[in-house]
DNA sequence: TAGTCAAAGGTCAAAGTTAGTCAAAATCAA
DNA sequence: TTGATTTTGACTAACTTTGACCTTTGACTA
């Protein structure tokens, strides 16, 4: 495993004992022996507000980070999805937005698999490249409104 | 015996004590003895998911390909279908399909309502027309698969 | 009050590590 | 012989790691 994968399992497990958790990002960098940065990659790449995650932070004296959960009521998140996800999307972007509506339970695994199935590059790469994002977003969110009835 | 074969066995067998593998193709083609992309044309001739099985992978640092089999209940009237459809379908003969497999008890109608989102004109007339009735066959026969897992 | 300075965190681009793609060349099988 | 399959490797894409340099904050001092 990587030290990414492994730093976000970190961050995730304090995520589960508390639903807020604050750190300082020089000492986490320290106690796992990484450059301080690569906090900052982590963030970026995993703690996301698609995954649902709010990230902030305060330099200087005393900063620190702090990552909590977005909390949705389940309409407004569903509103929030299919509102923020314009023409286009990518997979990643997709897998992404799944994984917060599992963890939010407005989705079934059993639906997200099929979603992706429907929207992966594996089926989409049959399209010319510029039809791709512009398709995937359609039946995203088509599929979205469907499973969530 | 040529390369490619050999290599098909050798993950074949590895697939037959574990359900799921995971390797770097770096390492298994150096094992080996080929060049990295031999594996993937192993990959792409031979363990493809009209063959039941499913490969993912990861780029990058820590990066790895993984391999696991669909486990689909091995059914002829879904064999059939999935071979029957050729390269292109349109909405009407998707929509017979479904009815069909619903009747026999292999697709709920809940995905089934998935697929038709998924695969339907509504959706699919965002692209020219020629493409179509061709990405409707790649969705429907991959979300085929995966419902039935 | 204003200035200074150390202690945070942020940004970005280069380098590193994997895997994927594609097409030419080689080989095989009918 | 010819068409299909296999083998290779150059090039590409995705993701990660690292480090140099930048910005912000707040306590302390003049």
């Amino acid at each position: 495993m990587n030290l990414s994968n492994t730093i976000a399992d970190m961050i995730f497990s304090m995520l589960e004992e508390n639903s807020e958790i604050e750190f300082q990002r020089n000492l986490l960098a320290q106690d796992l022996g990484c450059v301080p940065s690569q906090i900052n990659y982590v963030l970026s790449s995993r703690f996301t507000p698609e995954r649902g995650f709010i990230v902030e932070s305060r330099r200087g004296g005393g900063g620190c980070i702090k990552i909590s959960r977005i909390s949705y009521n389940k309409n407004s998140l569903l509103d929030e999805v299919l509102s923020s996800v314009g023409n286009r999307i990518d997979e990643a972007t997709v897998k992404s937005y799944l994984v917060n509506l599992i963890y939010q339970g407005l989705v079934t695994e059993h639906d997200a698999e099929l979603i992706l199935s429907a929207t992966g590059d594996s089926v989409l790469r049959t399209l010319p490249w510029e039809y791709r994002d512009l398709l995937r977003a359609a039946i995203f969110k088509k599929m979205l409104l469907k499973s969530s009835q």
